[in-house]
DNA sequence: TCCTTGTAACTGGTATACCGGTGTTCCACA
DNA sequence: TGTGGAACACCGGTATACCAGTTACAAGGA
């Protein structure tokens, strides 16, 4: 009855698949082979392939029939729209979370960031962006509805999707963000629906226009 | 160059299992089995599996290995919660599309609406039905967010699974459904955003509130 | 040197076969 | 008659093989 983390090769390979994709191992524009994924992961084919296939659904790759499978890169307008789309139900779950009152995990994803915040300069980049991460993950759960929770799991796949950019920004704006963070956490804690979902609409609207400047002055750096 | 509406096996198997699924032709709960599929359907059973994953995914089968691939029945705690999300997306693309002005498709669209809604009496529940469909469609397009027209779609394939319910409503919720639908349209048409969006709101809250009703009284029916 | 052309090495798509696990059936036995 | 258990049929999961289409490249002719 009890449930191995990987009962199927399928979720070892999309796994696996996934680190592959955001950990940056990847040279740019390179096809990924059904088969050459299969012999490097010591993974089937038919397991490789349907991991694929769900990551070709969730927007992350893309499959060309007899040409190759390749990450996808965003456009500049791809990115924005799937923001747009985040927004809407990321300040939806804020609001739903914050009508609930936190929890026990959001209190400690809180308190984490809130230490942080005291002096950022202790923590790496890497831990403050997990910790980001963590928070978001945290509020979703707290916001109660698995539907919109597995929707936004979909979309924050899909944006994370580098478009040549650093894997992570300068410091001012990673102290920015966690600033943020806890912004919304607080107005979650004092049970501010209204508040938290418009601190959430500043966050992502903030961080997409983080993406795009960067994005652009790598593509200026690149002519 | 041209694509050919199904360039794969794959494909074909969707459309005919989503028909298969929303056409009413299942028994409830019955078990349906991948070979059996592709022999009914006259498709490998590789390419059926492939469509049966992607329903999955899209959250309208249930697939237990070993014991078989089912048809999901929605709860009234789900059924919900696939209704709050709509409720954002929706509004946002009424939102979006209404900043846009109307499109020469929503025009058709609404104008089928206004006809069918002088005199709703003379067209069946079906046709009433397809026409709200594709309106809701046409407006997804002109919002011009294909990130968001994809997630729509998955939460709208959803929220469709019956859940022990009568296929058409009686004529009285199918009327008003049609004049919400000619209010949103107008809304749209006269650039009003906010008011689209608004009346979106209240048209989907509306639905789900139907459905909840309708679903009760089956169970008591039942019983 | 450059273009053509054919071949060989890939690609993903599909078919078939086999695996271990599950549920049922039915017979032997108490 | 009731019950335990073995055999069987069926399930999804996976491996392997083959297909058709694409691409890269090398050999040969202009």
């Amino acid at each position: 009855m009890d449930q191995v983390p990987f009962a199927f090769e399928r979720e070892r390979a999309y796994t696996r698949l996934v680190a592959l994709i955001f950990g940056g191992q990847l040279a740019d524009g390179e096809p990924l082979s059904e088969r050459k994924l299969a012999e490097q992961l010591e993974i089937g084919r038919m397991p490789v392939r349907e991991a694929l296939r769900q990551l070709e659904q969730e927007g992350v790759i893309e499959v060309k029939p007899a040409r190759g499978t390749f990450v996808r890169r965003l456009t500049r307008e791809e990115l924005a729209e799937t923001y747009r789309v985040r927004e809407a139900l990321e300040c939806l779950a804020a609001e739903l979370a914050a009508a609930r009152g936190s929890s026990r995990e959001l209190a400690i994803s809180g308190a984490r960031l809130r230490i942080m915040a005291q002096d950022p300069k202790v923590f790496s980049a890497r831990e403050i962006d997990d910790a980001g991460t963590d928070f978001h993950e945290a509020l979703t759960t707290l916001a109660g509805n698995r539907v919109l929770g597995e929707t936004l799991r979909m979309l924050r796949r899909r944006s994370r999707l580098s478009f040549h950019l650093p894997r992570y920004f300068d410091d001012e704006v990673i102290h920015r963000t966690l600033a943020e963070h806890v912004g919304i956490f607080e107005a979650v804690d004092a049970r501010e629906p209204e508040h938290a979902s418009q601190l959430m609409r500043m966050h992502l609207r903030r961080g997409l226009e983080i993406r795009l400047k960067l994005d652009a002055a790598s593509r200026e750096q690149r002519m």
